[in-house]
DNA sequence: ATAGTTTTCTAGCAGCGCTAGGACTGATAT
DNA sequence: ATATCAGTCCTAGCGCTGCTAGAAAACTAT
């Protein structure tokens, strides 16, 4: 092979790993519309083959299988759900407010992107979550989470255990209300309560 | 049709409806077993028909479908519950201790029958929930957890949403640790703090 | 142009929930 | 006792699923 040739190779191995990531973002976008707006039953492996316009067996080129696939689309919710609650934490001022908005975010989060939020934290799916190895997305998601929980904490407390535990509370809101064991209505109020359960005086 | 012939066909009709009944409830336990065994996805319908020694068609002339059958499976495993809960509370003395009796009682059914309280609460199952229809075993259940946090009321509390948000709290502890979203290992911890926080003091 | 490598597709496997239509069983009437 | 009829149950199969082996095609390098 002489030089040219190598430079040349070089290069063309370079675009053919800038398209094979590009298509790899295809795919999560795709199947995280499909799941978003027909639910992640019609999110078969032969529908989100259609739907990027490649054949089956590239999907499994990329992902081990389905369930990898649900895991980035996963991934890509805890950046997002990262900004969103970031976002409503420094627009609100004082410890309460930030807490009570942090909360309604996570909650308006849950209910306005179901498909998503289900990929996150419901479906079985192996991805590292309380370890070092979890996506830095993750961490940050519930890094926004701990900033607002910890200036709550009273005397004795553990801040990351209080945070665990509000998740949990924000948490079974969410799926509980999402799966019409508890009716959507009174909602706000049990969002309320909850969050003055845990402000303390 | 003679009138000894009408007696006659009378008792086998009843012979044969207890026979369905107690079918349906062979197919019913073999369901709940297999699961808690070998999971919900060991749970296909060609081995219940296996497991209960009848063809896969008679499945489908007890229920509706497969999710009828899971359906089936939750109530059992309400009463299951409500009479653990109330195990738990009679036998403990004062609000806190019940509270906590009760709490820990849900808490470990959820971590001892994992795939029970999956049909229960996470599957998604067309049970009328927080409705007049729903089957009294779930009345019975989520009875036993308003009279353990009823009495931790504050003046101007609903008891009906407070126990909805305390029973939010609980089961996000339990999904999200049975999920290895929470580690196992503080669960104590957070099931410490969360009553604390709702108990009054 | 040819050889070799890499990528992509066609075709198919085993298993899923579910169901139509025929075979079988058993009670009734002659 | 035997023929009729009703009801029960099973065999076989449909369309779908996630996934994969091996052929075909596309591209690179000589």
């Amino acid at each position: 092979m002489t030089s040219d040739a190598r430079i040349r190779s070089m290069s063309i191995q370079n675009r053919r790993e800038r398209e094979r990531a590009e298509r790899e973002q295809l795919i999560v976008t795709a199947a995280r519309e499909l799941a978003e707006t027909e639910g992640w039953d019609a999110v078969t492996t032969r529908r989100l083959a259609a739907e990027i316009e490649y054949s089956q067996p590239v999907l499994y080129s990329h992902f081990k299988g389905k369930d990898a696939i649900m895991a980035a689309v996963a991934v890509q919710g805890f950046a997002e759900m990262a900004a969103e609650l970031r976002a409503a934490r420094t627009a609100a001022e004082g410890t309460r407010e930030s807490l009570a908005a942090v909360a309604e975010a996570y909650t308006s989060f849950g209910r306005r992107r179901p498909a998503l939020y289900d990929a996150m934290f419901t479906h079985r799916v192996d991805l590292p979550f309380a370890t070092q190895e979890a996506p830095q997305a993750l961490w940050a998601a519930f890094g926004e989470l701990s900033q607002a929980v910890e200036p709550i904490a009273a005397a004795g407390d553990d801040p990351g255990i209080l945070t665990e535990t509000f998740w949990a509370g924000l948490h079974g809101l969410v799926t509980l209300t999402r799966s019409t064991r508890l009716p959507e209505e009174a909602h706000e109020e049990r969002l309320r309560l909850l969050i003055g359960r845990f402000v303390t005086p």
